[in-house]
DNA sequence: GCCCAGGTGAAGC
DNA sequence: GCTTCACATGGG
């Protein structure tokens, strides 16, 4: 093969699409994306919109495929269906549940709940604007971030502009005050100096795939405004640790009610019972156990 | 007005 | 060791 005898093609080839059908069965895609994994994605007539990566995209639900549409046309959608984990077999997953009541009950209700595979850094730092917000006012904080830092990407809606999530390098160069002028308020300086250790090479995202959970927790948790809590929400949405078992306040409530009705627990034990408890995707559980404590118990949901 | 929100870290017993 | 408190901001 030589290269004079082929010319580049660029300008003639079809190189992609902006459109692509997955398919899919027991996915409920609205369900995972409002679980209170990622923050980003809105809800239109048009489908759910999102940014993954740079790249604006727009998902729609059928009932045996997701359709995937994005700004301009391209050829490998391997960042989108990583992002879905369309790989990933549920049924096993979900037999590997204990047969208990509490937990068959939060399947039940939570058919298709999907976990997420995201990008650990957009993870980690949306998970330090997380702590004692709702979900709700998460989005609103990290949507300001991304507009404010980020950059402006294609977007496939002439109306909505799309922001890539800053980067770790991007944030550490601003000052806590412009930070703050994102109302994440006490969040703001360990947003910064946990930016400014990754953005230096304190810690390196990449290399926590390769180590065990604990080594990469123990990682992630000496970063400013990282407790066990964010830890595994990021060993677990990011990395895909599926033995990381997030313990927040829903979670605590469900396990309280639902495994501990007589006696009041502390998170060390919560953690201990779900390390013994609920198997090798103790993670997975917790997300069901979390989805139904959120939509299905509490007194909001009923609105 | 009041309580709470996908917590963390430091200070006080 | 364990418990309490401050930390910003906004939703219900």
């Amino acid at each position: 093969m030589n290269a004079a005898a082929h010319p580049p093609l660029r300008t003639s080839v079809v190189v992609g699409s902006r459109t692509q059908s997955f398919p899919v069965g027991n996915y409920d895609l609205a369900a995972t994306l409002t679980s209170g994994q990622a923050f980003r994605w809105n809800l239109t007539q048009e489908g759910w919109t999102g940014v993954i990566r740079r790249h604006w995209v727009r998902l729609r639900s059928e009932p045996s495929a997701i359709n995937a549409e994005v700004a301009e046309p391209i050829s490998n959608w391997d960042w989108l269906t990583g992002y879905l984990r369309l790989d990933e077999d549920l049924e096993t997953i979900l037999r590997s549940f204990p047969n208990d009541e509490p937990m068959q009950r939060a399947v039940a209700a939570c058919r298709g709940l999907r976990l997420l595979r995201q990008d650990p850094w957009e993870c980690l730092a949306s998970f330090i604007l997380s702590s004692t917000k709702q979900i709700i006012q998460i989005r609103q904080i990290v949507a300001q971030v991304c507009q404010c830092f980020g950059d402006e990407l294609r977007s496939g809606d002439a109306g909505a502009p799309a922001y890539s999530f800053p980067t770790a390098a991007r944030l550490a160069e601003r000052s806590e005050a412009e930070l703050r002028a994102c109302k994440m308020g006490f969040r703001a300086p360990n947003l910064l100096a946990t930016a400014r250790k990754i953005a230096e090479g304190e810690v390196n995202l990449e290399q926590l795939h390769n180590l065990p959970t604990a080594e990469a927790r123990a990682q992630l948790d000496s970063l400013p405004g990282v407790g066990r809590k964010i830890a595994d929400c990021v060993l677990l949405f990011a990395y895909g640790k599926q033995s990381a078992f997030p313990v927040d306040v829903w979670v605590m409530k469900a396990l309280q009610q639902l495994y501990f009705p007589r006696r009041k627990v502390k998170v060390e034990r919560v953690h201990r019972f779900a390390a013994t408890h609920f198997g090798p995707n103790a993670g997975y559980a917790q997300q069901y156990l979390f989805h139904y404590m959120r939509t299905k118990l509490s007194p909001k949901s009923k609105a």
